[in-house]
RNA sequence: GGCUCUAUAGCUUAGUGGCAAAGCGCCUGCCUUGUAAGCAGGAGAUCUCGGGUUCGAUCCCCGAUGGAGCCUCCA
């Protein structure tokens, strides 16, 4: 006999070899249809597996996200029974379930797999699902492995059991498919019951750009029909948050081709969004010491091969601008940085003027690919709100803690509290991508890890993700279709005031080096906004919004009225305009309310008569009359709710 | 940059191997208005561009460009 300790603490005898399935049928039967795979000892496994120990067991249902994670890997592999069927001769790589279901990487040979051919490779999976075949679990010598894949000329299948040790491999068969697999998988197909195949990609063999790429099917399934179609519901909801369907719908950038792709255009409502969010945080920055400075778009190549930002991407960049006179090039400049350190080396610097904060909206131009451009959230022409921090040794640490405090009122302030704060280090095994030794990397290194530590972080170590002169701290934030983006960044860096050979003289009138810190709490302009429209959904706090308020008068005999009301208000600082339209007032309420404006005022024969105006919320309606000074008073007021003081 | 998909009026979309449609928006007129769409009329499109097939191409084929998704990349 053997002890089954479930998470509720309770613990029951079973007979040596019990499954997992067999505990949850000694709960209930209702339970036991729901289990998917379990959790023994801490690792995921089929829920018929055979348990031999005392052991602590969770049953995962579809509710657990390990459980889910069995559904959509199995759903994997009834995908690729499905093509092995539609399309013989197929071969498979890995099929792993990712966040919102899972794909398979397939070579399809001579056939392209399309969106027409969906609907076929659904039918045909639900048909396999319906067949409730089981999976079964069979452990394989290597040898045999290869053996197998070899006769089934199977490359990949080959190339993937080199990595794989003897004694470890198993094998996993339903109905007429045989996969390589470590596991688990649910019970049988037949708990499938709807499945969507949602995208086809090309995704590179092994991520390299080099070797062959195959065709990256993704699909998800659900153990119910409806869950499906509340899914596609959910996707269709967060299309309409999109930024770029936004952005035109609110007049906020647009883009044209003649300009170039990438570059986007800013409309006035836009560009006056954006001047908002920087002059909210250029008065957060004065408070915490930060001088601004103003440098040129463009910069000697010099400048470039001095910060090594030539060597590293010069080739992957818009290329050198040329000048009449020979020799003389010029680049369109990625980054601030190297002008900033110019400043710095403007003049002799004492420890005195430490910690010097620099601060531009400088704006910037990268080559980025073409197929990695998307909306405002990548483009090749954007702003940073940047800044550079030359300080001491013994200063990285406290500055670095005073950036986080930054990022994390912009952050509060703005209402991201969904984000993730990600420690991105160097690669473990390519460093060639890097610049400067490994005692800075590993000094700052340990600076970003102990500062974030103390701001209690929550973190996660991202290894390759650094930037080439140091390492980052970065707050990643998701848009409306779960994607994750960078938004702020904190980087330490040894390895530019080395190249730049910064200097200041310390108390002991001896010469020292500056570290630097780069910093941008929203990262660009551009990003930010983006992610604040989908956030919205460009229902904008008050104080951001295009428009706060719309006058809306009932007929033209109000006119006079609602200029003079408009233009108290105006003076007031409150911004909007009046809808002179001849239309009528139910026209005009409902498009206030589709173009988002917060706050309406409605002016007729009373509020003339009484000097009044009516207030309406979006969304809410009407909430009663006000006289001018108390709509002043209370729109103030709702102006502010959300801009907490920085730094008290 | 790669793979797959895609391109019709300012926007959203319908459509056909033989005069190109609708809704919204815009303009004009009528109506004179009370908390989410008043009525009528009108202007607006070499159907993204360049080739090819065809008697004839917006439609079929090839290429370019823009857009979408993913992969790679990301200072």
């Amino acid at each position: 006999m053997i002890n089954i300790t479930l998470p509720d603490g309770s613990k029951k005898e079973f007979e040596k070899g019990i499954t997992a399935m067999d505990v949850a049928l000694s709960i209930s039967e209702g339970l036991a249809r729901n289990v998917l795979s379990a959790k023994v000892n801490g690792e995921v496994w089929d829920s018929n597996r055979p348990i031999t120990t005392d052991s602590e067991v969770q049953l995962l249902t579809w509710k657990d996200t390990d459980g889910k994670s069995t559904f959509w890997h199995s759903s994997a592999h009834l995908m690729a029974e499905a093509l092995e069927e539609l399309y013989p001769g197929v071969k498979f790589w890995v099929g792993p379930p990712v966040e919102n279901g899972f794909y398979y990487d397939v070579d399809t040979g001579e056939h392209t797999i399309s969106s027409n051919d969906f609907k076929k490779i659904e039918d045909k999976m639900l048909e396999l699902a319906r067949q409730k075949n089981e999976f079964i679990r069979k452990p394989m010598a290597k040898s045999e492995a290869i053996e197998y894949f070899k006769e089934k000329n199977d490359e990949y299948k080959l190339d993937l059991l080199e990595g794989l040790e003897d004694g470890s491999i198993t094998f996993y068969t339903q109905g007429n498919f045989t996969d390589l697999c470590r596991g688990p998988h649910i019970p049988n197909t037949g708990f499938i019951k709807a499945a969507k195949i949602t995208n086809v990609a090309g995704a590179f063999f092994k991520g390299d750009q080099s070797k062959k790429q195959l065709t990256r099917i993704y699909g998800i399934t659900f153990p119910k029909q409806g869950e499906l179609k509340e899914y596609l519901t959910m996707v269709e909801e967060a299309k309409q948050r999109d930024h770029r369907k936004l952005g035109q719908e609110l007049d906020i950038f647009t883009f044209s081709d003649k300009v170039g792709k990438g570059l986007p255009l800013w409309l006035p409502k836009g560009a006056m969004l954006r001047e908002r969010l920087e002059n909210f945080l250029k008065r957060a920055q004065l408070k915490a010491g930060y001088l601004p400075v103003v440098t040129p778009h463009i910069g000697s190549k010099k400048l470039y091969e001095t910060s090594g930002h030539w060597e590293k991407y010069g080739q992957d960049s818009f290329q050198p601008i040329r000048t009449p006179e020979e020799g003389e090039e010029f680049m369109l400049k990625p980054m601030n940085c190297p002008h900033h350190c110019e400043i710095f080396k403007a003049r002799p610097r004492s420890y005195k003027e430490l910690p010097l904060r620099l601060a531009e909206f400088g704006t910037v131009y990268r080559y980025e690919q073409s197929g990695e451009l998307h909306g405002l959230t990548r483009v090749r022409g954007f702003t940073q709100d940047d800044a550079h921090i030359f300080c001491a040794n013994n200063q990285v640490e406290e500055e670095f803690k005073k950036v986080i405090d930054l990022v994390l009122y912009v952050f509060k302030s703005l209402g991201f509290d969904d984000f993730s704060a990600q420690i991105s280090l160097r690669s473990k095994e390519d460093r060639s991508k890097y610049i400067g030794n490994d005692a800075d990397w590993d000094k700052a290194e340990e600076a970003i890890q102990n500062a974030a530590s103390e701001k209690n972080l929550d973190t996660v170590i991202e290894y390759g993700e650094a930037a080439f002169y140091g390492p980052k701290l970065d707050f990643m934030v998701k848009d409306a279709l779960g994607r994750k983006w960078q938004l702020g960044t904190i980087q330490v860096d040894y390895q530019l005031p080395n190249r730049f050979e910064l200097e200041y003289v310390g108390a002991d009138n001896q010469k020292h080096r500056p570290v630097m810190i780069h910093r941008a709490p929203f990262g660009s302009m551009e990003r930010f906004i983006a992610i604040l429209i989908e956030n919205t959904a460009g229902n904008f706090p008050l104080w951001l919004s295009p428009d706060q308020i719309a006058i809306l008068p009932i007929s033209e005999k109000y006119e006079d009225y609602a200029n003079e009301v408009y233009l108290e208000l105006q003076d007031q600082d409150i911004r909007g305009y009046v809808d002179h339209r001849d239309e009528k007032i139910g026209r005009k309420i409902r498009d206030a309310e589709v173009n988002k404006v917060p706050l309406m005022i409605i002016l007729g024969e009373k509020e003339q008569a009484d000097r009044k105006v009516s207030v309406r919320k979006k969304g809410e309606g009407d909430i009663g009359q006000f006289s001018i000074e108390e709509f002043g008073e209370f729109a103030h007021k709702e102006i502010n709710k959300n801009i907490p003081k920085f730094g008290g």
